[in-house]
DNA sequence: AATTCTATACCGTCCAGCCGGTACAGTAAA
DNA sequence: TTTACTGTACCGGCTGGACGGTATAGAATT
C-alpha cells in the first residue's frame, strides 16, 4: 500500500546511485538529501544516522536477493545459466543494489560484508544444486564475481548500456557456451 | 640500490596493509605514519600529499606487474595456468599491492582505475595468445578476478593464509581442471 | 655546516549528527 | 466551526571532531 516514490525510498535509491557513480566519500548525507530532492534535516527523519542509511539499503539486497533466488530456482534453462546471464550488469533494481553495496563493502561495513557473504552462500547452493560438481559450481560463481566486480570497478553510465570488460562489451553468448563446456565433464 | 627497509618504503608498504585490512577511510595520513613508525612530517617528507602516496602505489603496482608478465609469459605450464594459480590470494607483495589498489579504486581514483584496466589487457593478451579462444580467455580472466575480488572483500588476516571464499578454502587443483576442461573444446 | 630526515603545533575544510524551528493534517472537546 | 492539541514530515543552521596539508624547529648523518 502507498508505493509511490515516498520520499524515503528516493533517499535510498539516490543512496545507491551516488555510491555506484561517485563513490562512497561522495555519497554524504547532504549530497544524498540533494539528490533525493529533500534536506538534510529531513533524510534525517527518515534514517536516524548513516549507519541506518546503510542498513536501510542492506535490508533491500536482502529482499531483492530473495526475489532473485526464488528467479533463480525456477527458471527453465537453469541455475547456473541464469546466473551467469544475470550477472552482466543491465542496470536492474537488483544490479545497482549489489554494485552500490559492494562499493560499501571495499569500505569497511560489516554489516554490508556479512550480507554479501550471506547471499553468495545461498547462489552457491542453488547453483551446486544444478550442476552437481562442487569445483565446477564455484569456477561459475567466481566467474560471475568477476563479472559483478568490473561493473562495481568502472563506473557505470546512468542508463542501462551493457556491460563492458576493458572497453568490450561482453559476449554473453560465448561466455554461457564455455559454462556448459566446463560442465560437460566434471571431475570428482 | 640501498634496499633496506627505508621509511619511504615502510610508509608505502604501511599504507597498502591499512588499506587491506582497515578498507580507505582508515588509512589516514597519521595512521599510515603511525604504521610505518614514522611521524605525520615524515610521512610527508618523503610523500608530499595523498595523491603523491597514491600515485607511489600505483607504481609499485606497475612494476612488479611487469615482473609478474615475464613469469606469466615463460611458466612452464602456459598463462592461463599462471594466471588462475596466481589470483588465489597468497600473500605476495604483489598480491598486497593489488588488493590495496583494488580498495582505493573502488574509491574513486581515477589513476588507480586506469593502471588497472592496462595491467589487465595485457593480462588478456598473454591469456590469449596461449589459449586462442577470445571467450574462453575471457572466462579465465574473470575467474581470476572473482578470486581476487573475494580477497578484497573478506579481509585478509595479516599473514599468509590460503585465500577463503565464503570459509572454506579453494581448491587450485581442481579449478584448473576445470579451466582445462573448458578449453578442450573451444566454440567459435 | 649543509643536507637529510623527523617531530610537533597549527590552520582550513569538510562532514556527521544535533537541534530548534515550520507546515500541516487529524481530532476532539467547546 | 472555532480552538487547542498532537503527531508526522521536513528544513537549515550550528558544532565538534577528524583529516589533509603547512610551517617550522630540532636531530642525525655527511
Amino acid at each position: 500500500m502507498t508505493n509511490q516514490p515516498s520520499a524515503r525510498d528516493r533517499v535510498l535509491t539516490a543512496y545507491e546511485e551516488l555510491l555506484i557513480n561517485d563513490g562512497p566519500r561522495a555519497a554524504t548525507l547532504e549530497a544524498v538529501a540533494a539528490a533525493a530532492g529533500v534536506s538534510k534535516g529531513g533524510l534525517l527523519y527518515h534514517f536516524k544516522s548513516k549507519e541506518a542509511l546503510t542498513e536501510g539499503l542492506v535490508l533491500k539486497l536482502r529482499e531483492l536477493a530473495e526475489l532473485d533466488f526464488a528467479a533463480m530456482a525456477k527458471d527453465p534453462l537453469g541455475c547456473a545459466s541464469y546466473y551467469v546471464r544475470t550477472s552482466v550488469f543491465s542496470g536492474t533494481t537488483f544490479d545497482r543494489s549489489i554494485v552500490a553495496a559492494m562499493r560499501l563493502a571495499q569500505g569497511e561495513d560489516g554489516t554490508v560484508r556479512k550480507a554479501f557473504a550471506e547471499v553468495h552462500a545461498t547462489w552457491y547452493k542453488l547453483i551446486l544444486s544444478d550442476v552437481g560438481d562442487p569445483a565446477v559450481s564455484r569456477a561459475i560463481m567466481l566467474l560471475g564475481d568477476g563479472l559483478y566486480y568490473h561493473a562495481a570497478l568502472f563506473g557505470i553510465a546512468s542508463g542501462s548500456e551493457p556491460t563492458t570488460v576493458d572497453g568490450e562489451s561482453v559476449d554473453v553468448a560465448a561466455l554461457l557456451n564455455v559454462v556448459a563446456q566446463m560442465r560437460s565433464g566434471p571431475r570428482s
